[in-house]
DNA sequence: GATTATTGATTGACGAGTCAATAAACGACG
DNA sequence: CGTCGTTTATTGACTCGTCAATCAATAATC
């Protein structure tokens, strides 16, 4: 078999490790090359620059939170548990992996001015929308857009407060939206 | 005179100018330093090193920020028209400023490794926490800190989206808190 | 035999921080 | 007032390190 997808994969994840590590985008590919037991010639074999490899790692990223939201999915049972579902998985433990929040710290920086990485982004932003919609649509009927985004607002806010000064763990934060969509909810009747 | 405020000033400035403009924090304190009109010989003389440069820069944002709040407070009238004041002083079009946006994403990224920087954004949100209790408290009583936490989180959390992928202007973030604001308070009746 | 995998060596550029040296400004003091 | 020793301002040149990207060459694999 080609050795390829392999290497791709162990490149990400050493990758991912590496942003972890230090904090920053300021790696270098040949540390990421070593941590993934190559030579850096190889990560731009197969590459080609810094700055694929990085959109590959935030792809890889958004494919594992996107896989948890949907296994949070299959569980819940109505409307309201949908919903809960897509809150918890955002503030899972996972997500709070130090790898993880330098990743998604990082993304955000880097989708100022990578164009790649702006539309990984919006593809989560999305994906989140319409998920909490569809979520909602019973609950809040035509409203349901609009409390969407505040609400998947407040989850990127407090993501990222507990990510960079961790009060309490994810659900503690998780609880906070609960309570602020119990407040979205109950102002319909 | 001593030359050495001016030159600490011409060199922040130019530092986030020079960030806003790279867009992370891969700046080199030679283009700070020629962009402020000096050598960067002198910058190093001033400040150290590059971290001091960037925490300086960080703590001027702050600063500014800080300013821009207390001048929208001074024309409230009243609880509700002080968090209003609040609310849309985070949206202002001056938080929105490519420089703007780029220093608070990187203060972020700094944040994580840079103790410095973990201290002044603990310091800007325990201000806004603190500014948002007094004006809920009135409208909120004993559960203003909760509704505090999650106004200050839907804050961030607005202020990031909107950086990073504009629709509509800051003032459409700010009805979306304001919005959330009276789901909270009506559910207190 | 041709495509794929892999690397060591190298290039060329850049960047943080230092240093010694020069120029200004600043008192103090006669 | 002048001048002189001292602190402050300022820089060019330099060091030492690093790093992205390339390339030619060698080993596998098919």
């Amino acid at each position: 078999m080609s050795a390829e997808p392999k290497r791709r994969a162990q490149l990400v994840e050493a990758t991912i490790a590496e942003i972890g590590d230090v904090g920053s985008l300021n790696v270098t590919v040949s540390r990421i090359a070593k941590r993934a037991g190559m030579s850096s010639a190889l990560a731009f074999h197969y590459f080609g620059d810094k700055e694929q490899i990085f959109l590959a790692a935030m792809r890889y990223i958004l494919t594992v939170y996107g896989a948890e939201v949907r296994g949070a999915l299959v569980t819940a049972d109505g409307p309201r548990q949908r919903v809960e579902a897509l809150i918890r998985a955002s503030f899972s433990s996972a997500n709070f992996r130090r790898e993880a929040i330098a990743a998604w710290l990082n993304f955000y920086v880097l989708a100022q001015t990578s164009e790649g990485a702006r539309r990984l982004l919006r593809i989560y932003r999305r994906r989140l929308h319409s998920n909490l919609v569809h979520g909602l649509r019973p609950l809040a009927g035509d409203v349901a857009p609009g409390v969407a985004q505040r609400i998947a607002g407040l989850i990127d806010g407090l993501y990222l407060r507990h990510a960079l000064d961790p009060e309490g763990d994810g659900q503690t934060a998780a609880a906070l939206v609960f309570h602020a969509l119990d407040a979205e909810l109950r102002t319909l009747r």
